[in-house]
This record gives C-alpha cells, structure tokens and sequence, in this order.
DNA sequence: CTGAAAGCGCTAACAG
DNA sequence: CTGTTAGCGCTTTCAG
C-alpha cells in the first residue's frame, strides 16, 4: 500500500499538518516531535507526493526545454549543461526535440501548460516567426505567465540569450580574408543563423570586397547532409572559391568531406571555418578553425533569468537581452597565414 | 484568473462532471451539450489542469529517462529517438543525465518516484551494480512498482534490450583478424561494455591466438580523450600492435588521433574498429569501420515493453530481455583485405 | 507549537 | 444522459 503524509502522522503520533511542517521545514516545530516525525518517515519510506504538493502551491518546479535536434551534437551539449545546472537549483527537465516543425512545438507548449511548468527554456526555430500566425503558441505562453527564456534571436518581449553572432561571423571572415581569400562560400541559412549571414557579408563589405550571391547558400537546414550536398551543389555549378564560412561546424564536417572526396585539400586548396566550437570540431581532421561561444556561461546567465523571472512572476518586467561575445579559435582547417 | 473546470461549466450551463465527461470522451454525452462544452472550452481558452487530473487517475502520463551523458552522440541520439517514439504514445521525457555517478542518479530515481512517473527508461551504468548496496534505488523502483526498461545489461529482474555485444564485437574483431591482423589491441572497459570486451577475447581465441593483457586498456570511461589518452599510453609503452578494436566509436575517433598525431597512418599502419556506428563515424576521416545496432527497432521494442508493463502493473510479469543482432559496417578504418 | 478544517482542480461512483 | 458528492494527498489559515 502506498503511504501518505496520513500513516506518518498515525505513527508519529501527530497531525498531518505538523508532519507537512517538519516537511517543508518552514513552521516552527517542537524538536522532540520533529524528531520523532522523521523517524516515522524514515521507517515507513515515506516519499512525499509532489503532485498533491504541486496542486496547492501551483508551482511544479519543472521546466520546459524545447530544442531543435537533440542528436545534433550542439543542442545535445547545450541540453546537457542546462539540465545539469537546473537540476542544481532543484528544478528538471521536460525535454522535447521538436525537429524544427512548427506543429510539434505548438503541441509541446500546450502540453507545457497543461502540465504547469514554471518556466520554459525555447531553444528552438521552428520558422519565420514575423508572420503573427506563427506566434500563437507564444502567446499563450505570455498569457498563461510562464516565465520563458529565449536563445534564439529576433523574438520581442522576451529574455534572451544570445552569442554575438554578428561579430563572431564578422572575425571568423575576417580571418579568412587576412589569410589572402578573396572568393569566400557561405553555407548557412535560417536555420542557422541569421546574424551569421549578416556578419560574412559585412566582412567582405568591409574589406572592399564583393559579395557574390552565387557563392551564398541559404536553405532551412542545419546538418552534416546539409554542407556535404551544398558543397556539392557549388561544385557542380563551377563556383569560384578559396574558401567556405559554414553556420556551424557540423556542416564544415560535411563541407570539408565533399570537398575531399572531390580531391580538393583543406585546408591547401580551400579553407574552411565552422562555428560553435562542438566537441568534434578539435577531433576532425583537419581540426577545424572555428568560432567558440561562451556556452556554460550562457547557460548560467539563462538560468538566472529564468529563475527570477520564476520568483517575481506577478511583476511585469522588462525583457532583458543578454548578449555573450563569440572567439575565433585558429586551428588547422584554414591553414597558416600567407603573409 | 486561472479557469477551471468550473468556469467552463457555467459557462455552458452544465455541472463540472459533463464538462469533465467530453474533455475525456469517455461517457456518452448528447451531442447538443457536448457541442455546447467545446464551444465553452475554446471560448474561454480553457487548458485542462493535468497536474490535478494526476491526483487521482494516479498516472501522471510521464517518463523518466535516465542517461549516462546528454553530450556522447550515441546517448542523445538515443534519447532523441526515444522522447520521439513515447510521444507519439502520448508521454513525454523528463530527462536526467547522471554523468555516471551513483549518487546522482540515486536522486534523479527519488525524483522520479516523488513525481510519479508511469515508467522509467534506464540507461545509465553507475558502476558495479554486484554491490548489494549500490541497488537500493533499484529496489525503491520496484517497490513503487513503477514500470522500468533498461538498456543496461546486468541487470536481474528487469526488462531489458539489448545488442548482441558479444557478437558484435567477434564479428569486429574476426574481420581484424580476416585482415591478417595478429596483435590487436582493445580499448574498452566496464563504462563501455563487459560484453565487448568478452567478444574480443573469445575472438582472439577462437582463432588460435593468444590475448595479450598489456595490449587491453580498461577504466572506466568512454570519452574522445579517453581513446586519445589510451593510444598514448599504449605509444609509450611501446605496446606492438598493427590493430585497435575500440570499445565505441567516439573511443575510435580519439584514437585515430592520437595515432595519426603520431605519424601512424590509419589504416595503413594501424587498423581502427569502432562500435555503434554514431553520425560521425561515416563523416570522420578515415571513415570508420564499426558496428552497428539496429537502434530504432530496439527503442521500439523498448517503448513497447515499458507501455504493456504500464498498463499491467498489477499482475507480475517475467522480465523479458530481448536481444538485437548487431551488423559490422566496412567503411575504410581497417583498409581492405590483404588476402 | 499543534490540530481541525477548508480547499487545490479534477474524476468517479452513485443517483436520478 | 446529467448532476451531486466524495475524495486524491497535501498545504494553509485559523483557532487553540
């Protein structure tokens, strides 16, 4: 039989609301009887029931993440970190990998609010967000007062945690025109980033450059499959490049496999940079050149923010927009420098 | 405010239990008042509170997962596949990654306990669970009755899937051996798998050949810097080999590292066998010969077991372990015969 | 300090 | 078919 608050107090002698006070250690309680209540717990195995708990305090201590892909090695570290330093505050996970469609991320936030979360981490993209049709599950979110943090971009009147990824594209590019590259690719996209896109143009502005659209990919995707056919595709078309600007380093994995197997060297013949700096990314070979986010420190500042928005949900508060500067990290895929 | 249940009701002129009877289509309710209801539902923007809901049906319509490490390729694209499948079934994840460690993951299962989870997916390897000790959580599972799955070998009384390990990894290594390898050495160890290592020697002797102990490494790791550091060790040991049967592919792609860092060229001089065939192994150069599991069909399998103990709780059931073949996947780690 | 009692929002008999 | 009512296990006034 399962056992209640109601068989502690029974065999403590008590009353079910002293043994709810000795539980939440909030109330004054008499030592002797305090002690006495935990020996009963402890001898009957008590666990005590949170959902009841949740009920009444309407606070489940749970939090949504929603990401994109898990098995994307990214999103998997990230995931990895903030459940960890979640749990730490004494909150876990309902985690949901939405696959980027639309649908399922509306599903998951119903389900979200069905169950009460006290707070939403949105790791996800699903889609262009300016079409308001998109937004409605946001909405609900706002009505319901959930607090929510958000790491991805261009969402309004929300927390955000952001990588500078303007700046980061920005050095990355930079680095590769130093390195002499004039004829630079780009696979990137939405899906990616944005600000990723922006700041490989701004760079080849800045130096006085052209940027040669015929060189820039753009789809809705963000996979290995992703840069092995773009580099593909840029071949097939004749394109002329010295070197590639991936959004991530999954696709510079598989930018530079496409190009190998086309016998052309990384980085002799073309160079390569990802971005994000995963665990592979020093592990492939060529180790990639790539731009590095201050991931842990990220996830802290997320947290935090989650936390308080948690604790001062009445209060309206402003939204506040955290943004990290990214690091160039050299390594072997865009060779030494040509001088 | 917050609306019920109630609010619905009056809202549609009927009693709180109508309303509850079509929110669960389960009693017959004339089609008039039950067009009446939604109409309410929706007007009103009524979200059914699944936390109260739980109280008392006593299934919370939850799962938890527990996972060695979020950021490992294979643990997330395992756990990716896994939130997929169960919600379909309508259950969604709360994911906890133990990081190996006992002690966590003690807590993560009160937890789970304390939230009422329908079922548990078990997928971590503490440690030596031989220990009377080091079960006690198990024990607690079980006294809960909480319907359980694992992934984890050696484990009594439990469901469990499985690959076929032992097979997998006599297969790996007689391709070795078919290759005319003689001294192949093992990068594995309890974190990995007991089972692969097993494999290993049985396929060593099988074919006449003696095991060589100074060629096994064996702690308790299965990390990129774990394969990396092992071939080190095995350098300076100058331990003679001309193969490497590692105990994952994430162990292989270190090692390959390490190898080539040392101007040993794989597969030329060195072969390299994987195990699990992650993403990477087919983008990583060499491309990595492993072996492979049939991961979608076992967490079929998986979910299906753990939803048919959850709905029948009540009556004890045998534990079943199912065993899935692995199949040995020739990509260019181990170079071609040499007949 | 401690107990009695009133719910939290919903489901499940049990009557009508 | 539908309404009334009794809880689920726990927290929280409100009195002692």
């Amino acid at each position: 039989m399962k056992i209640t608050i109601k068989e502690v107090a029974q065999e403590a002698n008590v009353s079910i609301a002293t043994v709810s006070r000795v539980l939440n250690g909030k109330d004054k309680v008499k030592k002797t009887t305090r002690l006495k209540i935990q020996e009963a717990v402890k001898k009957l195995n008590f666990q005590p029931n949170h959902i009841a708990r949740a009920m009444i305090i309407k606070k489940t201590k749970t939090i949504g993440l929603l990401v994109p892909q898990l098995s994307n090695e990214y999103w998997a570290l990230l995931s990895e970190i903030i459940q960890e330093k979640l749990w730490l505050k004494g909150y876990p996970l309902i985690l949901c990998s939405t696959d980027r469609d639309l649908d399922k991320e509306k599903i998951f936030t119903k389900m979200f609010i069905e169950r009460m979360v006290d707070g939403i981490i949105y790791c996800s993209t699903a889609s262009k967000y300016g079409d308001q049709k998109e937004r409605t599950h946001l909405e609900l979110i706002k009505r319901h007062s959930i607090a929510m943090v958000s790491f991805t971009p261009d969402m309004d009147d929300v927390n955000c945690i952001l990588g500078d990824h303007l700046q980061g594209a920005i050095n990355a590019v930079q680095h590769l025109i130093d390195l002499g590259h004039k004829k630079i690719a780009h696979i990137g996209g939405p899906a990616v980033s944005r600000d990723r896109e922006f700041g490989y143009r701004n760079a080849i502005v800045i130096n006085g450059l052209q940027v040669d659209e015929s060189l820039i990919i753009r789809e809705n995707e963000e996979t290995y499959q992703y840069g092995y056919k773009s580099v593909k595709k840029l071949l097939a078309n004749k394109a002329d490049f010295t070197a590639v600007f991936c959004g991530n380093d999954i696709i510079a994995i598989g930018a530079i496999k496409a190009l190998e197997e086309a016998s052309i060297n990384v980085p002799k013949d073309v160079a390569v940079v990802g971005y994000d700096d995963i665990n592979m990314a020093s592990l492939c070979k060529p180790a990639l050149t790539t731009v590095q986010q201050p991931i842990r420190e990220m996830v802290d500042a997320a947290v935090d923010l989650l936390i308080e928005s948690m604790e001062k949900n009445n209060k309206k508060q402003v939204p506040k927009k955290v943004v990290f500067q990214a690091k160039l990290i050299i390594r072997e895929s865009c060779g030494t420098y040509l001088t």
